[in-house]
DNA sequence: GACTTAAATAAGTAAAACGTGAAATAAATC
DNA sequence: GATTTATTTCACGTTTTACTTATTTAAGTC
């Protein structure tokens, strides 16, 4: 399971949100939600095999702690997409920009007749 | 279906990485996959209802883009989850530091005995 | 108006995910 | 060493997902 995979499901992102301000107790996770012991116990297997948590071992506890490592990785998909969207924004803008000038030609000179998508 | 969800998928996700660099039509799009175009064509509307992708209509065709909204929502979230991970690497690093610390005075006194995951 | 092109929807299926209760593992306590 | 505590693993039912092919919708083109 990739780590998006892990994230798409909202305990498992409940469960990083709550490990956030520090290591938990598996069973003080579980205490949180609304379901039994194995369904957390599974997700933070998931988790574990995403590189989003790691365990460590504490008598019969299991302390979970975020996986920085693992987190960041995703960050980085984000940020290389970001590029991208980036860009599709400041695309957007100037159509918009565009569009208003346009607007305010039409308002003026009132010229009529255009098919959908132009701009003239 | 939610973003996460919608990313969870890797077709879905390289459908998100190739409209990067700009607009493409679903047939375009389909085009990139070893799958048929109804399987394209309900991944596509998964992004669509999850807010990552925008359609417009162009005669038959149906031309695709990132919707930033969407992907800046998701961001939301990594940005939000930064603040604590982020804190958690500055913690490794004090960890690595001390463990450098740590064995640099070991080489000198040469004293033994440690758990697992030392390097001698 | 028939035909082609582009895409979406429908219906069905095999595989995976998510939950449960029961059993197994393992450390601490009495 | 039997019992309690903390957690995981197992077996299994239900629901969801990701595909497929067939059909439908809709806009050109001849």
């Amino acid at each position: 399971m990739d780590s998006f995979a892990a994230l798409s499901d909202v305990t498992r992102r409940r469960i990083v949100e709550f490990l956030g301000p520090g290591e938990q107790a598996a069973g003080t996770i579980a205490a949180q939600f609304d379901l039994s012991g194995p369904a957390i116990s599974q997700h933070l297997k998931a988790l574990r095999e995403a590189g989003l948590v790691r365990v460590r071992v504490d008598a019969q506890r299991r302390i979970y702690s975020l996986d920085p490592d693992g987190l960041a990785e995703m960050e980085d998909w984000f940020a290389r997409m970001r590029r991208f969207w980036q860009g599709s924004l400041d695309a957007l803008e100037a159509a918009l920009q565009a569009e208003d000038a346009v607007n305010k030609a039409r308002a003026k000179g009132k010229a009529g007749k255009g098919k959908k998508g132009e701009q003239p």
